[in-house]
RNA sequence: GGUUGUGUAGCUCAAUUGGAUAGAGCAUCUGACUACGAAUCAGAAGGUUUAAGGUUCGACUCCUUACACGACCA
């Protein structure tokens, strides 16, 4: 189809040199596909022509579809509307087409057409303090599609998982685990990953509970000060300096950094208390002191700093249980990997690539494209590229986001030497994608420019945005579990899978909730936000993953008995002269598969793929109606229909492959 | 406040990257299974593309301003 819409373009050049004796630059001649509610296959639209050919732009669709009419044998017939000249297709030309396109089976490559040749995708990305969730599965499903999309243009394409395995959340999920665990192990019913997220919310509400008793402590403070102001000069005027440092924190805009930020201010209050305290032997501050220091000595979120700090230094005793802890995320996290069908080549682990990051921040200092401050932490400036000074590494010289990335991003180049690195990250996190490029560029690293932010929205909820805290995530395993149990209730109420074993339904069922789920995710534009309805997700019908595994399954239908009936798929049909219109659509929107694969990898966009999948579904599914193919007497035609169905079939199972998605033989 | 993304039918999404009368699905209504699979097909109804300007043969698409919602940065 493509050479025959460049062959149609030369041909229109050669009409307007005959015509106008005017060469037309291939490049200003805009070929498309008809409307359908008008005859024919290709529009030219004539006008930008206008001014290089001197003439109206309905004058120059007449004289050009003339031409092509009386030179061009694969024209059969034009019409002009207004500025548009639509052109008609010989059906011998669309067997020619539908011949070569037999010639090459559907998962041939497309071929990367200027785009990148050697791939890393890099997607999911878990935290290991807690299981998937429904954002990670638009993740996952986006991660996985796009690669597979990258590797049907015949690029190398390597899958990657960079796990974040370190850091305060996993410390938190680890302290709940060792206050109240009692030696508890992942079990049938309690996934390794689970039991992680199931300690790191226990943190949480421990966390809340013991953040607000220290709070009420400090306010009982605060009460004293006011009350007593005018007694109590020196002592009070101490602590309204802490009272401003509380306000200050309270101002802290995310919810856990105010609780690291008020936790790491109690110290503080404590020596001044203490103080105060030792001075001032009948105040009720006494009291206070002893409450804030048993509370103090208490707090999680105080122990899972300091284990932090001692993960850093290597502590066996931390490790350990840093290793058995995540051991156990880890078999939960590839039993959802599996279920869901995504995999990848290469596994990174932050732990591993932290020290790589801070090498590079020291890089950039001897560069001289860092610099540190006066109390040692260092800094990119990048406002010259329109963002802010950002960042790299803290005066105590632990590390931030951004330093492991920048190590990442250099492990993956020396191990793939990629031409192209793609994240699939959330479009939270854009600035931040900005900034690390920018900081590569700044470091003059060669792959800097390589780098792809394939940024996506979130998943709202009918009743609003997804938060851990309220607990209104939609855990993934429980959705997949869901998904397959409506999939299951439904195939069983159409009751036509007869013949197929237990083990084969189990098969089905999860090939159809999945297809349902993962079409559902997938058919929208990935940087758009989306709303995730549950009803519609595991809906059958319509604009549906199971509509096209239905169409598939229909076709493999249709193939069975053709085998039956001994039909032979390629007869000669040199005899056939004229097409039904559904058979030209169908080989038409056949045809379009490479140009979709295309721009579905120029795009990184899985929605191109499943709104063709759909399109193409949907067109055999009219001709399947209007067209009968075992009443057809002609042979030839019935030879054709059988083969043009096999060739559909192919296709939407090629189609939905690209979105990680399987069909079925019969359903 | 600064940066940035989004805004299309009652709802969820498209629109070949500036082209014709803006298309699908869901929901509503109507019709089609003793011809191959009705998880299907055909049809009806549903729109000032958030608003106002501008650019041009032509704007959902580009520019300006405003509004709404989200994200990020403080």
């Amino acid at each position: 189809m493509q050479q025959l819409e460049s062959s149609l373009k030369t041909a229109l050049q050669t009409a307007a040199q005959a015509v106008f004796g005017v060469e037309i630059p291939a490049a200003s001649l805009t070929l498309q596909p008809t409307r359908k509610e008008f005859a024919g296959s290709f529009t030219l639209v004539t006008f930008p022509l206008t001014k290089a050919l001197g003439k109206g732009p309905e004058q120059i669709g007449q004289a050009l579809g003339e031409w092509l009419k009386a030179h061009e044998p694969r024209v059969s017939g034009y019409n002009v509307v207004k500025g548009f000249l639509n052109l008609e297709i010989a059906d011998a030309e669309w067997l020619a087409v539908f011949n070569q396109l037999r010639a090459q089976p559907a998962t041939a490559p497309v071929g990367t057409d200027g785009g990148p040749q050697n791939v890393v995708v890099e997607y999911s990305s878990p935290n290991t303090n807690k299981p998937l969730h429904l954002g990670h599965l638009r993740n996952n499903f986006l991660g996985y599609s796009v690669a597979e999309i990258l590797k049907a243009t015949g690029a190398t394409v390597t899958k990657a998982n960079l796990v974040n395995d370190r850091g305060i959340h996993i410390c938190k999920s680890m302290i709940a685990y060792q206050e109240i665990g009692r030696g508890e192990k992942p079990s049938a019913t309690l996934k390794g990953d689970h039991l992680a997220g199931k300690y790191y919310v226990f943190f949480e509400v421990v966390n809340k509970y013991q953040i607000g008793e220290v709070r009420s402590i400090v306010e009982g403070i605060l009460k004293y000060i006011e009350e007593y102001k005018s007694q109590k000069y020196t002592i009070v005027r101490r602590l309204i300096i802490l009272q401003t440092i509380t306000e200050l924190i309270d101002n802290v805009a995310k919810e856990e950094k105010k609780d690291i930020a008020f936790a790491k201010f109690l110290p503080q209050l404590l020596k001044s208390l203490g103080r105060i305290a030792a001075d001032d032997k009948e105040s009720p501050l006494r009291f206070f002191y002893k409450r804030l220091r048993n509370s103090y000595n208490d707090l999680w979120i105080v122990k899972a700093q300091k284990m932090l700090v001692k993960w850093e230094q290597g502590d066996e005793k931390v490790l350990a249980l840093w290793r058995k802890m995540n051991g156990w995320v880890y078999m939960g996290f590839d039993e959802t990997y599996k279920n869901i069908g995504v995999d990848f080549d290469q596994y990174y682990y932050e732990s591993e690539t932290y020290l790589l990051g801070k090498e590079r921040v020291e890089e950039g200092l001897e560069k001289g494209v860092f610099f540190k401050k006066e109390n040692g932490s260092v800094w990119v400036d990048l406002q010259a590229e329109g963002l802010d000074e950002k960042l790299l590494l803290r005066a105590d010289g632990t590390s931030v986001y951004i330093t492991q990335d920048l190590g990442t991003a250099e492990l993956k180049y020396q191990d793939f030497g990629y031409d192209s690195s793609i994240y699939v990250i959330a479009d939270e996190q854009n600035y931040h994608m900005q900034v690390l490029q920018a900081t590569l560029q700044k470091l003059g690293k060669p792959y800097a420019d390589a780098i792809h932010h394939l940024s996506y929205g979130m998943v709202d909820l009918p009743s609003g945005k997804m938060k851990s805290r309220e607990g209104t995530v939609v855990d993934a395993d429980e959705l997949v579990r869901d998904v397959v149990a409506a999939a299951k209730a439904a195939t069983l109420e159409k009751g036509k899978t007869e013949g197929l074993s237990d083990e084969e339904l189990e098969e089905l069922y999860h090939m159809l909730g999945l297809g349902a789920l993962k079409y559902y995710l997938l058919k929208v534009d990935p940087k758009k936000r989306m709303l995730f309805n549950p009803e519609e997700s595991v809906s059958l019908e319509g604009h549906t993953g199971p509509f096209i595994q239905y169409s598939h399954a229909r076709i493999a239908a249709i193939r069975r008995k053709a085998a039956e009936l001994g039909i032979d798929e390629s007869a000669d049909w040199s005899s056939i002269t004229s097409l039904e219109g559904t058979e030209r659509e169908l080989v038409q929107e056949l045809a379009r598969y490479a140009s979709v694969v295309a721009e579905a990898a120029r795009n990184l966009s899985p929605a191109v793929i499943a709104q063709y999948a759909y399109d193409l579904a949907k067109a055999y599914n009219r001709f399947y109606a209007e067209v009968s193919i075992f009443q057809e007497t002609d042979v030839a035609k019935r030879s054709l229909r059988v083969a043009l169905s096999a060739r559909v079939g192919e296709q939407i199972k090629q189609s939905l492959k690209l979105l990680g998605m399987q069909v079925p033989e019969r359903m």
